[in-house]
DNA sequence: GATGAATGAGGGTTCATTCAT
DNA sequence: GATGAATGAACCCTCATTCAT
């Protein structure tokens, strides 16, 4: 059948359904126990389907977390750009709201859960490594040097904001999440707080006047 | 015999030696392939002694993990602490100081390889996630605290500054090391730079005047 | 799947084959090798499936031995109470039936077996021991005391009959067993001319004249 | 060194107190764990030296074992015969004798857990079981012979009696032991008791008026 | 002789993947 | 297509045995 292989026949909707449903559930086990630590039968139990049915839709294990991380990451992306991008804000405004949504969605539910995995199949998996950056990390980052160049454009900012590196602004997002991942338990951590205090200590030295 | 135990008795100095050649191969070894990836005999190979050995200084593979987090985090810590309190610096500058150094320990050598382990880790073992946390997370924050207050009280900083998370001051320098281990190869990143750049706007922001 | 778990749902008729394969299997090789001398791969060769299938059946080892002795024991108490009960005979022939059937039994083929891992691995497992003692031990003598007081009832014994320890009875078929376990090659017994005697000189001060 | 090979020199007195403390300590490491459970070091622990001087004493794990068989069983045959022997009493009395002793020496400590390693290693040694069959079986067997046969020539059995097996009398003290094995905790047996019966039942047919 | 660190073969168990039904 | 029993490679860990000190 399919695996997500081009040459193979486009999926019905129910198969294409079905599909869906073993990445939901290979994202709840990975969450649970790590890309490694996950047996495909508790992803088949998950999916509620039987375990030689996920390899109908995938390859192999490997495969299904690539599928993970693709199917979370594209409605996520889309989601922060249309979010963002409203162009009847100030480019001040805009880049608060970047950080705040960037912050949002990466420490929060499916994206915590890729930025984990990542973290730990990256380096082994090349593809992901790319498409990672390609649909995530460039299009954050040109996000918000589109707010830089516009904010120095309308002069809402000084001359030289558009020289400064976009993961300037991303670091303390990706901080929280991470400290989501890892001490939320020991410290929780208010990510609201800390993100407008982000943007203030940021757009402070940015703004003119 | 050892196990690293402190009921046990003292390892001797070669004994020593060899407990950290284990650790030393197991850290490479986590490197090229997680930790669950990694083979015990992978490390004993690269620790150059027989499988069984590694089972003499670590009774399972977990411990193994345990030891290599606090053998390599302790004196990576210290060095930290050491470089960055030096007391003829200004309170602004001490702040530049420790950022750059967290941003470089974080990011090169071992303390990536350790971040990494930590966050496929972490999820499952509290041991390793709490350890983590005091030993460096809660010093590194506790470092730059102080410089905030230090800066206040020295009016080098405006009134507020001390009010500040010092997870703002974290962000990048993780950015900068999350980056190394993911896009290096794809996107080659200037970390001093950044860090310089991120110095900046914050302090910018910081220092009266 | 089913590792005879009562929450499982019931094996199907190839499965309780297969897993009765497995169970002559294992028994064959624990008599060869004994329980801990015995490798689940030789099991499985010898049942001809892969050695990954034991464990679809047995959830460990233990459980394995655990099988062996249950599957092997029930039909082999069946058949000696069966046998034995047979009310048109005397009490006296019913308790010589029953020895010969105990000797029979015990030193033959699969109960020689179970005697053995039952010396082996009795000691360290309970659930074993009870099992052996509620299945085997307890009722043996329980149909042996029946025949005694069945014989002080009907007057072919004498009064004092019923007071005689069942397991007086039981010896020399138990001894025959392990006669029949460690030197049958060294002195081989007449196992049926050994129970006859035994009989003989039991009853003669049993009978009443 | 020794290695209680016949070609080595013989132990001093010292030595010949070591090979007995590690055959001891042996000894209890294989009651209370078998012998294939049995971790050397766990003899050298309870002998109070080191693993290496086990193999000082003993070439391997199965010498270990023959020699605890060895120095257990010889001095146990010697009391037994040496205090049933006694020329001052009746056959029938030395008979009686024999049996209890029989079943006190083979029920109590040391030569139960023999019996518990015959049943396991027997079938895999050949060496042992011969040893325990000329040592402890035979010897046993012939000095039970040697009472019917007494009690013939001297009239007190019944002309028949030195046709009888000797097993027939072993049966019960061999019982008493296994049941001491396995089954005390649940069922304890008053052995004595047991063993008076079991005399008091072969003597009646045996002796005459 | 005594020690105990080192060795490495061996075996129980897991689980990704296959394939007959 | 869906199933889940079967497969067998892989890997952690144990422990009898060796040998340098």
């Amino acid at each position: 059948m399919a695996h997500n292989d081009p040459q193979c026949k486009p999926l019905t909707r129910a198969q294409q359904q079905r599909r869906s449903d073993i990445v939901r559930a290979a994202l709840k086990v990975f969450d649970r126990d790590g890309f490694e630590g996950a047996r495909i039968e508790d992803v088949a139990r998950e999916a509620e389907i039987a375990k030689g049915t996920v390899y109908l839709y995938f390859p192999n294990k490997q495969a299904l977390l690539e599928g993970v991380v693709h199917e979370v990451i594209s409605p996520e992306v889309d989601e922060v750009e249309r979010t963002a991008l409203d162009p009847q804000l100030s480019p001040g405004e805009r880049l608060r709201r970047q950080i705040k949504i960037i912050g949002a969605r990466l420490g929060s539910g499916d994206m915590k859960i890729i930025l984990r995995l990542m973290m730990g199949e990256g380096p082994k998996n090349e593809e992901l490594r790319k498409f990672y950056y390609h649909e995530v990390v460039e299009r954050g980052m040109a996000a918000i040097s589109q707010c830089l160049a516009d904010g120095v454009r309308t002069g809402e900012f000084v001359k030289s904001a558009d020289k400064i590196e976009p993961q300037v602004f991303a670091g303390t997002p990706l901080l929280a999440a991470v400290w989501g991942i890892l001490f939320d338990d020991l410290a929780p951590l208010d990510v609201n707080k800390l993100l407008e205090s982000h943007c203030e200590q940021l757009l402070t030295g940015l703004e003119r006047r």
